[in-house]
DNA sequence: CTAATATATGCATACATGTGCATATAAGCA
DNA sequence: TGCTTATATGCACATGTATGCATATATTAG
């Protein structure tokens, strides 16, 4: 169960969380959206999108000085349940909608 | 999400995880009969058990010098997901057929 | 009360992890 | 080339967490 409970491990810090949650709802994000929405330092923001894409939990696609994250296809039944919880069940969660709030006014990129 | 980060946080070990998964599955089951599934040492189950307990993920009941542990009910659709995911997606995965046969064998309490 | 069994926990150690700051890297533009 | 913006990362520090051992607690049986 190692590699279940490193999912776990990755999930379990609020902001890789709260990054989780937005890419599962919004798709592709840039880096300053997902900054901006979350109201947290960029380089906090980076290093924790460093921790899910070595974990394979993200992957990204750079457009210019824009890097473009979004979840990976699930690796288990586990990942694809708790994807879709993340996008169905807490999409209505009070801070999941503070972030998509700020994420809306969020014009850092094109 | 703070709450939400610290579930994760509790399943991000895998003895927990381990444990988490035999109670979505066998219901309630004494400490001793865990240790013997999980083939770990008795005060680290207890130990484990304790946090999870802590953090309202299991409660206890004593028969006896015996302890009998199950999950409470999901406090959250998040909790119910998992919980079910537990239950449906790993009873097949390695590590916990072979905690199940070991657990078919244990014969510490009634 | 004493002994035996089941369970829980205090402690020291080693290791992992988050944080904040400064800075490095990379791409686009003048 | 040099400047600006966006992103990533090295480092030092503090905090958190798992581990193993020994031992404490609790319950039952004799």
């Amino acid at each position: 169960m190692d590699s279940e409970s490193q999912l776990f491990k990755v999930l379990a810090d609020p902001i890789r969380l709260r990054l989780a949650v937005l890419l599962a709802i919004k798709g592709e994000v840039c880096v300053c959206e997902l900054a901006g929405a979350l109201d947290e330092p960029q380089y906090k923001v980076s290093r924790n999108l460093g921790i899910m894409r070595s974990n394979d939990l993200v992957e990204v696609r750079r457009k210019g000085t824009w890097m473009y994250y979004r979840l990976r296809d699930p690796a288990s039944e586990l990942e694809r349940c708790l994807f879709d919880c993340f996008r169905d069940c807490l999409q209505t969660h009070a801070a999941i909608r503070s972030d998509l709030k700020r994420f809306r006014k969020a014009t850092c990129c094109e």
